[in-house]
DNA sequence: CATGTCGCCTGCGAGC
DNA sequence: TGCTCGCAGGCGACAT
């Protein structure tokens, strides 16, 4: 479930990948989701940006080509001679027969291409990147201050910071202490968690992401942030700061891991 | 606008 | 062994 260290870790390598190469033919999955890789063919990569958990490809006629991996999505270069993988969705060649493709086996995934900045959706109202400067424990805990949902909800809709899923929700609301099921957050608090979250996605990124079941890296290995998680999948384990068991309880229909000992 | 619910997808492991 | 079932879960669509 690739979160923002994943997607950042799979732009870093994709950049060196993609950049300055022309597409000269595309293939895609007839859904909807995918279709739209066909549109690039023509135009020349850029560079590769992430917003969230979004993967931005610049073009070079004003137009972006937009990727996001949801579940099970991976990005590879495309190898010769290989068998056919049925979990390709989208392919992209290049003039010299190398390429890079999509490979999504839920079909969570989705591609578009968009004239540059003309977002809409979720990515339209992104909240503000962990960490640039605009994120400050004052814009978090007035974002949060906002809403009346649980604040592990709140954080994993994506507007008080861009790039929180599952696992690194609850990893941050471990550290900072915070029962992820708390409607009301104050400064101190804020303040706790918007280091927490900062603290974890860093380590995420520095360990090229966590690898759990499906996410893989541009050049096919796996993450090393599952071997430094306190929180996320240790329900029952004791809690590495008091000692006595960590829960799992449902929090907005999501599996959520706490110790309900420091977490209050 | 804010919030809640549903559907999308498929592999995997537990239980019978 | 072979089957069913629950689970993983980000996000868009839609209803309230």
């Amino acid at each position: 479930m690739p979160e923002l260290p994943e997607v950042e870790t799979v732009r870093r390598q994709l950049t060196t990948l993609l950049r300055g190469r022309h597409v000269v033919d595309a293939t895609s999955h007839p859904s909807e989701k995918f279709c739209s890789a066909l549109e690039v063919v023509g135009s020349q990569l850029i560079d590769v940006r992430r917003r969230g958990k979004f993967l931005l490809i610049d073009l070079d006629d004003g137009r972006e080509l937009i990727i996001h991996l949801g579940m099970t999505g991976v990005l590879r270069p495309t190898a010769t001679g290989t068998l056919d993988d049925p979990y390709v969705r989208a392919r992209w060649h290049f003039a010299d027969g190398a390429g890079f493709e999509f490979r999504d086996v839920r079909r969570f995934g989705r591609i578009a291409v968009v004239s540059a900045g003309h977002y809409t959706g979720l990515l339209a109202s992104l909240g503000p990147e962990p960490f640039d400067e605009a994120f400050t424990p004052q814009s978090l805990y007035e974002a949060l201050r906002r809403s009346t949902q649980a604040v592990k909800t709140q954080l994993l809709g994506q507007r008080p910071v861009a790039g929180l899923g599952n696992i690194y929700a609850d990893e941050a609301l471990w550290f900072a202490r915070i029962h992820p099921a708390r409607h009301v957050v104050g400064r101190p608090a804020a303040a706790r968690l918007h280091g927490a979250i900062r603290d974890v996605l860093r380590a995420g990124i520095d360990h090229g992401g966590t690898t759990l079941r499906d996410y893989q890296t541009v050049e096919g290995g796996e993450g090393g942030h599952q071997h430094h998680l306190a929180c996320y999948g240790r329900g029952g384990l004791p809690c590495e700061r008091c000692g006595r068991p960590l829960s799992r309880i449902t929090v907005g229909g999501r599996t959520t891991t706490l110790c309900r000992s420091c977490q209050r």
